[in-house]
DNA sequence: ACGTGTCAG
DNA sequence: TGTTCTGACACGT
């Protein structure tokens, strides 16, 4: 029996996904990278965060502390880069652009990650891919694997298969992988590969005898949605080629803004964290500002470092806004309502302000929105905006005293130009 | 409604 | 010395 016309091509979907994102980033624009053992680090060059496939081959783990390997740097040849969030940002806004010319149904799932709604089939579908994965690194400049599925959940199956397994050269369509291949692969994989399934999930499936891709496929989806939950069970159907996980609309607005750092060095008096809370707020202020937002809600919260051998503390205090703001100075006002709860002497490691009950600035003329004032400032005309119109002493904080370096600033030793958005960080060509 | 636990990247 | 940061959501109360 003939399928009706429109059955004739289920839509699928592409789940496309730079390699070792920040690390491929940094290469883009230093080719004395290839080839060598790169790692990305975490804010304050704390730890690992992305290898390139050298550096996991030396047996480097994500979320190594950068001080057990610095030692051991040179005899490896291994190089380290602080990260550099303008670079990153840039090149995905540049991937994310070119993958919108793929499919008009795009969805930025990360700053690395998209899925793209496509139809075909594996005559069509498997050149789309490929086509893809060529376009971005050449007109980008990094590298990127595809994963084509029914499902969102077998599409980033899939993507991890085509950069695992040579064979399929970065690019693998479900439908064209033999059933004899896929159940062979998933019953060699464990539970934990899949998307959503991590440490917790993964010991309470295997107290049922649930220990690989396999078992969970053949586990009984209403079982699995009454002892762990729906969103387990969705998984399960998902797994099965049954869409469970719809594309999402872009997202506008968000329920939380949180602005959290760890300290280079540890702040220990109650002056020094009104210094870090300014900044703070300032930033927080100017993201709040750039998503068109205004917050009824903020709290502040400071925290000792739980490695160190001392007294541990965890001040907290939520203060309830008289009226929706994205205001600077009212938002830094609010966060030093955590000062008196901060006691001098102790080595806070880190300290942050998180706000909610976001809702959208109101009673703003749309043409206010694209010249409002905070919009593609930084943070230093801002400060400097704030500190003329109100004094210094108003937020806590002059100019100078950024410029004087202060010490809990973030440690960012190893990073690269800012290639992309500086005009003095420009990539220099020569010819001889 | 709110805090806690879990996960992702 | 030193171990990221941000955001979402389900669940239990």
């Amino acid at each position: 029996m003939a399928k009706p016309a429109l059955m004739r091509h289920m839509p699928q979907i592409a789940h496309v996904d730079v390699n070792c994102f920040y690390a491929s980033a940094e290469r883009a624009f230093d080719p004395s990278l290839e080839g060598r053992p790169l790692v990305v680090l975490s804010n304050n060059d704390g730890c690992a965060v992305t290898r390139s496939p050298e550096a996991k081959a030396l047996g480097i783990t994500t979320g190594e502390p950068w001080f057990k390997l610095a030692p051991r740097a040179k005899e490896w040849g291994l190089v380290a880069k602080s990260s550099n969030y303008e670079l990153y940002g840039d090149i995905s806004a540049r991937v994310m652009e070119l993958l919108g010319r793929y499919s008009a149904w795009l969805e930025v799932y990360s700053i690395d990650e998209a899925f793209l709604g496509v139809k075909g089939d594996a005559g069509t579908l498997l050149p789309l891919g490929r086509t893809i994965k060529d376009a971005v690194r050449r007109h980008v400049g990094v590298p990127v694997c595809v994963g084509i599925a029914p499902t969102k959940t077998l599409a980033k199956l899939c993507n991890k298969w085509a950069k695992n397994n040579p064979a399929f050269d970065g690019v693998c369509l479900w439908e064209a992988v033999p059933h004899d291949v896929r159940d062979s692969l998933l019953a060699r994989l464990p539970v934990d590969e899949i998307w959503g399934i991590a440490g917790r999930l993964t010991k309470r499936l295997n107290v049922l005898g649930i220990f690989t891709v396999q078992d969970l496929v053949r586990a009984d989806a209403v079982m699995i949605r009454d002892r762990f939950s729906v969103v387990l069970m969705r998984t399960v159907l998902e797994l099965r080629g049954t869409p469970c996980i719809p594309m999402e609309e872009e997202r506008i607005g968000r329920d939380q803004l949180i602005f959290s750092r760890s300290f280079a060095t540890p702040v220990a008096s109650a002056d020094g964290l009104r210094q870090v809370l300014s900044i703070y707020g300032q930033q927080a202020s100017a993201r709040l500002s750039k998503h068109g937002l205004q917050a009824k809600v903020l709290t502040a919260f400071a925290a000792t470092s739980p490695f160190r051998q001392q007294e541990q503390a965890y001040p907290s205090v939520c203060v309830s806004l008289p009226m929706p703001t994205a205001d600077p100075l009212l938002l830094t006002r609010a966060a030093h309502a955590l000062l008196p709860h901060i006691r001098d002497g102790l080595k806070y490691a880190k300290a942050g302000i998180m706000l909610t009950d976001l809702r959208p600035s109101g009673n703003q003329s749309p043409l206010e929105l694209f010249e409002n004032r905070h919009e593609e400032r930084g943070i230093g005309p801002l400060l400097d905006d704030v500190s003329r119109r109100f004094g210094r002493g108003a937020i806590g904080l002059g100019h100078a005293g950024i410029k004087s370096g202060l010490d809990w600033t973030m440690k960012r030793d190893m990073r690269s130009p800012r290639y992309t958005t500086h005009w003095d960080e420009l990539p220099v060509v020569k010819a001889a």
